[in-house]
DNA sequence: CGTTAAATGCGAATGGGTCGCAAAAGCTCC
DNA sequence: GGAGCTTTTGCGACCCATTCGCATTTAACG
């Protein structure tokens, strides 16, 4: 393919072949760009969305197409090797990715101040559990998201007007 | 405004001053269109979309224009009279909404066959005061969906090829 | 009723995401 | 390690849900 890249860069063999194990296994094949782009997933902190994930992959190779990274986004979706977030549609409805190698957690979306806050009880899995058992149905994804006011936020809202009267109009 | 219409239609004295003080409450004013709206969202049964609600409103009033369905759901949000929902963008990008007035539940959208479950258990009550409790955010809405499979689609799945092979690619 | 701020209709614009196709690159098998 | 077949990519046009700016209309309050 176009990328002339030396294979090194920050995956070790381990994360290689189980990529590749991921990847492959059912036919999918390991294109350059699927490293990369699964290699920038997995080394970010935050969460990030479609544009920034291309913007970053273009910082390695400008030539890498906004449609391959949909397209990625699509398949790791399916293999299960990442999650998509709606973070409370807080900016807009772009969705946000990330990696499942992070242990379960749920997200808390501050109406005031943009923070996004990761939590999880083991009341969450209890739940989940419980789903499975009244319901009989198999949960494959599972997305917890709430939105509201963090701690922060709350003081500082204490002291200042009532909600309803900002709410309406 | 442009709707000659009866101010009688479906809504009850009852149901009139409960939305006049909701709307009301703060500014918003009670026009034609946003009681028009109110109501069908009300009585409607399933899970309605921005696009079903226009259609649904145009055949009492041919003039309402999409922008005010928008901006009347956006209202709505605000004001909790409405809860929106992705249901697991099974059926592309477009939200859904229903109204607060039911009992709280959360939707198990099934990957096979597209049906919408609802459940709920006291142990998603218990999880929502556990996250306040553990981390001071105040929820102001909260959404749970999973993606799965239904319990009728399963037994089918099961007598099939198996997932892995499905996903892949 | 008259006034005035808020809401509506309108159509153009935005923005995230998808598609069809020709060229390119993985994989497999020898 | 190359041929050959299949999947993937780049590309740009396209789609669809939603938003915006503005002139006109209307609800709400006096």
């Amino acid at each position: 393919m176009r990328m002339g890249r030396k294979s090194s860069e920050s995956m070790n063999g381990a994360n290689r072949s189980y990529l590749a194990q991921k990847l492959t296994k059912g036919g999918a094949r390991l294109t350059a760009q699927r490293k990369m782009l699964v290699e920038i997933i997995q080394n970010s902190t935050g969460h990030l969305d479609a544009a920034s994930l291309l913007r970053l992959a273009k910082r390695r190779d400008s030539r890498i197409h906004r449609a391959t990274v949909y397209r990625t986004l699509e398949l790791l979706k399916r293999l299960r090797l990442i999650d998509e977030l709606d973070l409370m549609h807080l900016e807009g409805e772009k969705h946000f990715y990330e990696p499942r190698t992070r242990s379960e957690h749920f997200h808390l979306a501050c109406f005031r101040c943009g923070k996004i806050l990761e939590h999880n009880t083991p009341t969450f899995e209890r739940l989940k559990k419980e789903i499975s058992e009244q319901t009989g149905f198999k949960i494959e994804v599972i997305r917890l998201e709430a939105g509201g006011q963090c701690e922060e936020c709350r003081a500082q809202a204490d002291s200042s007007q009532s909600d309803a009267s900002r709410a309406a109009r």
